[in-house]
RNA sequence: GCUCCGGUAGUGUAGUCCGGCCAAUCAUGUCGGCCUUUCGAGCCGAUGACUCGGGUUCGAAUCCCGGCCGGAGCACCA
């Protein structure tokens, strides 16, 4: 199979090099050094997924390194959980890192830089009022801090740890013409008067995302930035400051956003949700965090195919649940063990079972795989069947699988033993659970309604993670066993 | 409003830079048939797209102009 796919490949390409599917990155030379910079403001999503898998395919492709470092040069925006959070997420998402930094350990880096900056004169200290210096930076003004001496700039740097917040600001010079004013003479050091949640409250003079970005990514030698668009003018931002310092501008890669089908939820709005106990936590099926996708029993190589093909063109793109889950399908279609689950299950005692027919049944775990081997199920006319199929066959024969077949009338009664007779009836095939013995089933569903029902005794060789096909119900991911009862997150059909 | 950027089938994606081999690729979905003791899988088949209008050209998904639609940014967040 993985032959005949190669093939294809090599016959494919004449135009150029390129091969199919992720697109290759511009101005490569020898290893790459990429990085994964995420915010620690709760645990990664499907976006963060994205720039994950892309970064980790690319050192992949090339060879050279891949550095995790978390920004949080915000102490107001910090959820002290993310710092394990993001590495749980990343390793199931089979992202390997080589070098992990958190920005707070580097502040001091970060003051070395920009006092540097001040003395190169091309960053100076202003005391404007915000809205006063918005008004002359968009009439393309210079603001009367941009004329401060070297002298002057280092005595109001030096007194900055000292000021209040919104007091002073530490500016990069940049162009004042130039056309979006947002790039205009930026900000680069402010002051927060904020206890960081990880590092305390020693400092008080913080680095702007844009600048701490920068001087790191120099430093650690990145060679290639993927982000999203929404950093275009970040990425415009932080060239002036390549320039100043005479640093090489690494290559900047902006890709799209990524919506998903049903799935609205920033991290601020699903953490709303999870305070006010809307969500059961981060791990809640209806969130788009990497944990409620494992949860639903996602695969990470499904993910991942997902955005390889998806890969970094900026365009918006959506992603639908259906892509997922048939990605997903063909993943598990092998490796899933089959077992019988009944939801809204109806005790019925079959009237007229021959004696003979009672006993074990034995049905292969997976049909497609006899090494697998069996699983017993015993039979002695008193069965639970779902609700639906109860109700969708009346006064007909249904067969139960590997069983009888069965009349569904005012009660339920024996029709005949043979597969050859449920076929001349047109017998709906159905699945059934002994009534002499079986558990407690839980299905949740991608919406968080929950179903009950019963499942069959084999299944406790089913352990939490692994995903099972719940024959004619769907793919589901056991979630927890408690008190005889399982627990299984539902995937898909 | 200003700055910038997009728009290929239901969804994702290839092709767009270097116009012809594109009546447009692949995946996923959907529909039909076969098969199957699952409504899963497999096999076979089908469906379905170049945002619109001009222009350049022998020839345009590909180049140019305009419209429409969509998105991002315009913070002392990241």
């Amino acid at each position: 199979m993985e032959l005949s796919k190669l093939g294809v490949q090599e016959t494919k390409k004449e135009k150029k090099t390129q091969e199919k599917g992720l697109s290759d990155l511009p101005g490569v030379e020898g290893e790459v050094v990429l990085r994964f910079a995420p915010n620690p403001s709760g645990p990664l999503h499907i976006g963060h997924a994205r720039a994950a898998c892309l970064n980790q395919e690319y050192v992949k492709r090339y060879g050279g390194k891949l550095i995790l470092r978390v920004e949080d040069t915000d102490p107001r925006r910090v959820d002290p959980d993310a710092y394990q959070m993001i590495p749980e997420d990343l390793e199931w998402l089979k992202t390997e890192w080589q070098e992990l930094y958190i920005q707070s350990d580097r502040l001091e880096i970060y003051h070395q830089y920009a006092e540097e900056l001040i003395r190169l004169d091309q960053a100076y200290m202003c005391i404007c009022p915000g809205d006063e210096f918005k008004k002359l930076k968009d009439q393309n003004q210079a603001c009367p801090c941009r004329d401060l001496s070297l002298e002057e700039n280092l005595e109001l740097w030096k007194k900055m740890p000292d000021m209040s917040e919104g007091e002073a600001v530490l500016r990069v010079k940049t162009d004042l013409n130039h056309k979006n004013p947002a790039i205009r003479d930026w900000v680069a050091m402010r002051i927060v008067e904020e206890k960081h949640p990880r590092i305390g409250g020693d400092f008080r003079v913080y680095p702007m995302m844009n600048f701490s970005v920068a001087v790191d990514d120099h430093l650690m030698g990145v060679t290639h930035v993927l982000r999203g668009k929404d950093h275009l003018a970040n990425s415009e931002k932080q060239k002036y400051l390549y320039q100043h310092f005479s640093w090489k501008i690494p290559e900047f890669i902006h890709y799209g956003r990524l919506k998903m089908e049903d799935i609205a939820l920033s991290t601020s709005q699903a953490r709303k949700g999870i305070e006010e106990g809307v969500y059961s936590g981060w791990d809640d099926p209806r969130l788009g965090t990497i944990r409620a996708i494992a949860r639903r029993g996602i695969m990470q190589g499904a993910i991942e195919e997902l955005m390889l093909e998806i890969g970094v063109k900026i365009a918006d793109s959506t992603v639908s649940w259906k892509k997922i889950y048939g990605l997903n399908r063909n993943l598990l279609e092998d490796k899933s063990n089959r077992y019988f689950a009944v939801l809204n299950p109806e005790k019925v005692e079959i009237k007229g079972l021959p004696e003979v027919l009672k006993g074990n049944i034995e049905r292969l775990k997976h049909p497609d795989f006899p090494e697998a081997g069996f699983r017993e199920l015993y039979f002695d006319g008193a069965v639970y069947l779902g609700q639906e199929d109860l109700d969708n066959n009346r006064d007909k024969v249904v067969r139960l699988m590997d069983a009888v077949n069965i009349f569904i009338g005012d009660e339920v009664t024996y029709h005949s033993a043979s597969l050859e007779e449920a076929r001349k009836s047109d017998a709906r095939i159905v699945h059934w659970v002994p009534s002499s013995s079986n558990y407690q089933v839980e299905l949740v569903m991608p919406d968080a309604s929950v179903s009950n029902g019963l499942i069959e005794p084999e299944s406790r060789e089913i352990r939490v993670g692994d995903v099972v096909q719940l024959e004619r119900v769907g793919f589901a991911r056991l979630d927890s066993l408690e008190g005889g009862k399982l627990t299984f997150y539902f995937a898909h059909k």
